[in-house]
RNA sequence: GCUUGCGUGGCGGAACUGGUAGACGCGCACGACUCAAAAUCGUGUGGUUUAUACCAUGUGGGUUCGAUUCCCACCGCGAGCACCA
């Protein structure tokens, strides 16, 4: 087969006749939009994982085309980007040529790779004809009140005079030059993407997409429902409010904290503070979001001076600054429970400020006729032998630490050391730390009674080995042993279990409970509690219900020449005008030098010309910053349907009929960004009445990475590993790489490239070729391959369109081998077959289809139907098992009843072996299936 | 740390709602064709074992007549998020 040619051949030929051209006002059919990814046309040009998405939604776009599906399968290109804009600077050349060769480049790659896309629907985000639309759709964003320029804090170098990506920031210094990097409120259009948030999260239920995806979605925008509390700045008329999950905890916030960019910060703080104040604000200042959020950090804050009153119970709590809170979540204030907050517990703990425990574990099973009693549990340490003291109750109890009841008038600390001192004899010890409270339910044999327990535990190193004598009641009856971490570990009693899990994680308790210290909540569990109190703060009007989501605004503006213009202009008097629609698209300036400038401002800066205007006879100037990549991408799947369309963004009717997406494949990194923005406006458009659907994509598939050989990604890293596609064209053809590609392995998955997986593909196809070549084919009725033939159509059809070609493929690879093996390939299957391989395989599928005398091109013929009669067994291989293991299988009918199968067994002479002498307990009979006996 | 996905032969990977683990391909071995090689066409191929049999789906438990599949704990790998109150 000479494949070079024969992909010659039919590349032409499908270009000439226009064959993969949609009719997109032909409504007569049902539609099929399958849609990728479009690239961002790099230099570089097509990898092996493009290939394989790419593939992927060719097959499905092949097959439905033959179904009777209207296909629409378009291709284009995410054009602006900063390769662009750095050849630009570079050369001084308008990054137009440098991206339009690109294009050229990989559009033959695709043409190359016998893809069937509709040229005719191709669009580029640069192109002018293009971002008129994303133009409009902004201005109308704008309009209303979702496009919108805000003061917000940005990463801001002095010395470059630019605003800074996190990632252009290095230990807090600028990347080039080391220069210090400052946080500054700068203005910055956004979109005003969180009023969304809610409805993007439902939408998640009503499409089919990866649930990690849709997962990775709900975390990024990160809703949470709690309550805002507002608390009283003593002394002053001044108030602030915090946002809580916790509110239940609400007794136990022993301080708040501010953020350092707070606006009350600088009013209430007290002069004596103020210094103080003032160096950490401009320590936090300096830093870059990198640093602030970086982990295992020791916390920091500052003390203001100023107390806040605690709205339930209007206690004095110090309100302190610290950057472990963000001043852009929530309100950029909490309240601080250091007994239930990780968080909290270590600030808590570093500046000495209360902990008040007002949640308790519950442990044991809660009775009836309860004994109530406090008491203690305490774990000795002695660090010189890596051992802990326990007292071994034998089968009274099992291994324990020391436990004991408060007396009348006794501290829990005071019990603690009497009791060690009463059971073990030591006295030469020290205390380490209190651990939080237990609520324990137990029975206790010797005392006959139900016992509802307080325990509070301690921690103590052993410092000396003297003992006193032990002082032990009647009762107890135990061995004192110091054992290692191993024995501590296998104890069972859960109240001690329980505290020596807190001794290990040495922390706050964060899980459900029991509420203390709480007056009107006391004795609730969390999510009660939590009811209870916003309540009862709504009733005071002292706070209310809140939601909360971590999705940030969209920023929308790039200081860079290669994007589209914000079509706005900034007029003289300080307001802002957007432009009307006939003013659209506003285009792009030609530059003498796309260098930035050094002020940080856009390039576009310096075409003066274009920059400043005269509107209404007033001076004005026009926006300088472009739009960022993620722009041009929200929308483009609507464009495809009508990209010629100059009167809007498509022709109503045809959105309508082709909408949503069918299938859409593209790589996992889009998860949250491409894909949440493209929602955001496919959303808006919806609402304004021109998108017919709430969600763009229906079936969202992501495919795996293709890695080199060495099972490593492919890149700069190991050039020796990497695959250019084009050479894999070469060496073994089209077909043969999309055939390959597909058999790989499952489409989400990422897979090691394989040569002499490539070497097997293409022997696989030549095997077929051969078979067509040879004088098996004969125009007769042959029953031998019936069978298999209408499996075969079966499983490729469903495993097409579940995506799941590798299955798919090698069905097929069955059925070829069965062919091989018979005298006799009957023309009908040996006409059929092509079809089921030409999705995979179109080059060489079309030349044989021709061969064998059509003069059509097979991509719109009939795909094969199966009769599922002609599937049916009548005979299956029956499982027999004995104890769960195939003791022997028979061939048997269909139709074998349960009764016949159980007998049947019974005569298999290895079944026999193992059944006889033994009784037999069951048997279980699944019907075309197996029979297993159960024998003792 | 949190969220999520994944651990099956020498390798890529199959196995539907629990029911013959290892389809198909790669590799390897053997045979046919050939003077020979390549290509091609066959046959075999998880491990131990002479067969019977036993052991095998990351590890350890559990549910079940029966677990790669369901549940619990742990280990390892990958992805995303990361002081989100």
């Amino acid at each position: 087969m000479n494949f070079s040619e024969i992909e010659k051949k039919w590349k032409e030929r499908w270009k000439k006749e226009e064959v993969f051209k949609t009719d997109v006002w032909d409504f007569s059919k049902p539609k099929f939009y399958a849609l990728d990814m479009f690239p961002y046309p790099s230099g570089v040009g097509l990898h092996a994982g493009h290939v394989e998405g790419y593939t992927a939604t060719d097959v499905v776009a092949r097959m439905k085309r033959m179904q009777g599906y209207n296909v629409l399968h378009p291709m284009g290109w995410d054009s602006f980007g900063l390769p662009a804009e750095q050849y630009a600077i570079k050369t001084g050349n308008h990054p137009d040529g440098f991206t339009e060769k690109n294009i050229q480049t990989f559009k033959g790659q695709l043409l190359d790779l016998g893809l069937s896309y509709d040229w005719s629907k191709e669009l580029a985000t640069s192109d002018p004809k293009y971002y008129k639309w994303t133009q409009w759709i902004f201005a109308n964003l704008y309009k209303d009140g979702l496009a919108k320029l805000v003061d917000m804090p940005v990463n801001w170098c002095e010395e470059l005079g630019t605003v800074l990506a996190n990632d252009e920031i290095i230990d807090g210094k600028s990347e080039r030059g080391g220069y210090p990097v400052i946080r500054k409120n700068m203005k910055q259009w956004v979109i005003d993407i969180p009023k969304y948030a809610e409805e993007l999260i439902d939408g998640l239920e009503t499409i089919d997409w990866p649930e990690s995806t849709k997962e990775m979605q709900r975390n990024w925008i990160g809703k949470s429902i709690g309550a805002l509390v507002k608390f009283k700045v003593k002394d002053t008329d001044k108030s602030f409010d915090v946002f809580t999950t916790r509110c239940d905890t609400l007794f136990g916030a022993t301080y708040c904290v501010l953020s350092p960019e707070h606006v009350l910060v600088d009013t209430i703080t007290t002069k004596e503070q103020k210094k103080d104040i003032e160096e950490y604000k401009k320590i936090c200042a300096s830093k870059s979001d990198m640093e602030r959020t970086e982990l295992n950090k020791e916390k920091t804050g500052v003390f203001t001076g100023a107390y806040a009153i605690n709205p339930v119970n209007n206690k004095e709590i110090p309100i302190w600054i610290s950057d472990y809170v963000l001043a852009t979540y929530g309100t950029g204030a909490i309240m601080a429970v250091p007994a239930h907050d990780e968080r909290d517990y270590e600030f808590a703990l570093k500046f000495g400020i209360d902990i008040i425990q007002v949640l308790e574990e519950e442990t044991g099973t809660k009775q009836e006729n309860e004994t109530k009693k406090n008491s203690i549990v305490a774990i000795l340490y002695d660090e010189e032998t890596d051992k802990y003291l326990t007292l071994n109750w034998g089968n009274k109890g099992g291994r324990l630490f020391i436990g004991g009841t408060i007396k009348e008038n006794e501290s829990a600390i005071d019990c603690a050391i009497r009791e060690i001192a009463e059971e073990t004899g030591y006295t030469e010890i020290e205390l380490v730390k209190e651990l939080p409270k237990i609520n324990h339910h137990y029975y206790a044999f010797n005392k006959d009674k139900y016992f509802n327990i307080e325990s509070t535990g301690f921690v103590f190193k052993l410092v000396g080995k003297n003992r006193q004598d032990q002082n032990l009641d009647d009762d107890e009856d135990f061995k004192v042993e110091w054992v290692e971490k191993d024995a501590i570990e296998q104890i069972t009693d859960e109240l001690h279990h329980k505290t020596y899990e807190y001794y290990v994680n040495d922390g706050a308790m964060v899980g459900d409970g029991i509420h203390i210290n709480s007056e009107f909540l006391n004795g609730l569990n969390k999510n009660e509690a939590i009811d209870k109190m916003i309540a009862w703060l709504e009733e005071h009007k002292l706070g209310k219900k809140q939601v909360n989501y971590r999705l940030r605004e969209w920023i929308f503006a790039r200081q860079r020449y290669w994007g589209e213009p914000i079509p706005v202009v900034h007029m003289e008097d300080g307001t802002i005008k957007v432009l009307k629609d006939e003013e659209l698209p506003l285009v792009l300036p030609e530059l003498k030098d796309y260098s930035p400038c050094k002020n940080g401002t856009s390039p576009l800066e310096k075409a003066t010309d274009w920059v400043n205007i005269k509107v209404d006879g007033q001076n004005a100037k026009r926006e300088t910053s472009t739009m960022p990549g993620s722009a041009g991408s929200s929308w483009y799947f609507l464009r495809y349907i009508d990209p010629n369309n100059d009167k809007e963004i498509a022709d109503k009717k045809l959105l309508k009929h082709w909408m949503p997406v069918d299938l859409y494949v593209g790589g996992p990194e889009h998860a949250v960004g491409h894909l949440l923005y493209s929602r955001m406006w496919n959303r808006y458009l919806y609402k304004k009445g021109i998108a017919p659907t709430e969600e763009p994509f229906q079936k969202l598939v992501h495919q795996g990475m293709v890695l080199g050989a060495n099972g490593i990604k492919m890149g700069k890293r190991y050039p020796e590993f990497s695959i250019n596609p084009n050479d894999i064209i070469r060496e073994y053809g089209a077909d043969t790489l999309r055939f390959y590609e597909m058999f790989m392995g499952p489409i989400e998955a990422d897979k090691p490239w394989s040569t002499k997986g490539v070497e097997g593909a293409k022997r696989f196809l030549d095997r077929v070729w051969r078979l067509y070549e040879s004088d098996k084919i004969k125009d007769v009725d042959d029953k031998s391959l019936e069978k298999i033939y209408h499996q075969t159509v079966k499983k490729v059809t469903e495993d097409f369109e579940s995506l799941h070609f590798n299955t798919a493929i090698s069905q097929m690879m069955i059925f070829i081998n069965a062919v091989y093996k018979e005298e006799v390939f009957p023309k009908k299957y040996a006409l059929e077959f092509l079809k089921l391989l030409n999705p995979i395989a179109p080059f060489m599928t079309e030349e044989l289809w021709e061969k064998m005398g059509h003069d059509k091109t097979i991509a719109y013929e009939t795909w094969p139907t199966y009769d599922a009669d002609k599937i049916k067994e009548e005979t299956y291989t029956m499982i027999v098992q004995v104890n769960g293991k195939v003791r022997g299988k028979l061939e048997v009918d269909t139709n074998t009843s349960k009764d016949k199968m159980e007998e049947l067994s019974k005569e298999i002479p290895n079944v026999k072996n193992h059944i006889d002498g033994k009784s037999i307990v069951k048997v279980i009979v699944v019907p075309k299936k197996l029979v297993n006996i159960v024998v003792k």
